[in-house]
DNA sequence: GTCCGGCTGG
DNA sequence: CCAGCTGGAC
């Protein structure tokens, strides 16, 4: 049987049960945390976060007047800190001059254009983009990162390859609830975590049934 | 395609 | 020791 999204859906959460995702105590700490966690482990983010923290640089109004110097030397840990320092100050005083320092006014308004503003915004891209929409705004917009296209790759679910391509298929699929974008989203990531890393684990692994690649590799 | 990067786990 | 990390800009 060919994988569908909502055939892979019901798999993972079957194997996985609920996530209850992204950490952050409030919507500015995971938008944060969605830029400092590029390309990055989230172990090293927590470290970048924990120092934020203690340095009372957690908020929108903070980071826009603190120094560059001093946010590199808080998010060090998460790594490419020059440019993440930079980014997370320009997208501070984004929300402080646009939303008067509120994250929550961002969620008034149309969605679409939402992500145009956030993807015009410096070291925003569509996967940073998406992931502040739908975990720190709660907005439904999927997340397409390269745990998706490796776990669709090897599923051979086509595709068209493109970011929006990808994205719109999962929504398409997936109805338009927010929590159900989120959780699906964090269950590729268990997954691919657990099984479809770069050299793929295959033992236990709950798609195996379905997945081409595995039975290519069996012969 | 290349660069940015500290840190973790094997 | 070194491969890889829930990318983005150029």
């Amino acid at each position: 049987m060919p994988m569908t999204i909502r055939r892979l859906s019901r798999l993972l959460a079957r194997e996985y049960g609920e996530s209850h995702w992204w950490p952050g105590d409030t919507p500015f700490e995971v938008i944060v945390g969605a830029i400092l966690t590029q390309n990055t482990s989230w172990k090293n983010v927590e470290r970048a976060i924990s120092n934020l923290k203690e340095s009372e640089l957690l908020s929108p109004a903070a980071i826009a007047r603190s120094r560059i110097s001093e946010l590199e030397r808080a998010i060090r840990p998460s790594g490419f800190f020059r440019q993440k320092a930079r980014n997370l100050k320009s997208f501070a005083e984004y929300v402080q001059s646009t939303y008067g320092g509120h994250v929550d006014r961002m969620r008034r308004g149309d969605v679409e254009q939402l992500r145009e503003e956030l993807l015009s915004l410096p070291g925003i891209g569509p996967e940073t983009a998406d992931s502040i929409l739908l975990y720190a705004l709660g907005k439904p917009s999927f997340v397409v990162d390269s745990y998706t296209r490796r776990l669709l790759g090897r599923l051979k679910v086509p595709h068209g390859g493109r970011y929006e391509d990808i994205k719109r298929m999962f929504e398409k699929s997936l109805g338009t609830d927010a929590d159900m974008y989120g959780e699906m989203h964090a269950l590729i990531v268990i997954h691919c975590k657990n099984h479809c890393i770069r050299s793929p684990i295959c033992r236990g692994c709950p798609l195996a049934r379905d997945c081409p690649s595995y039975r290519e590799q069996k012969k």
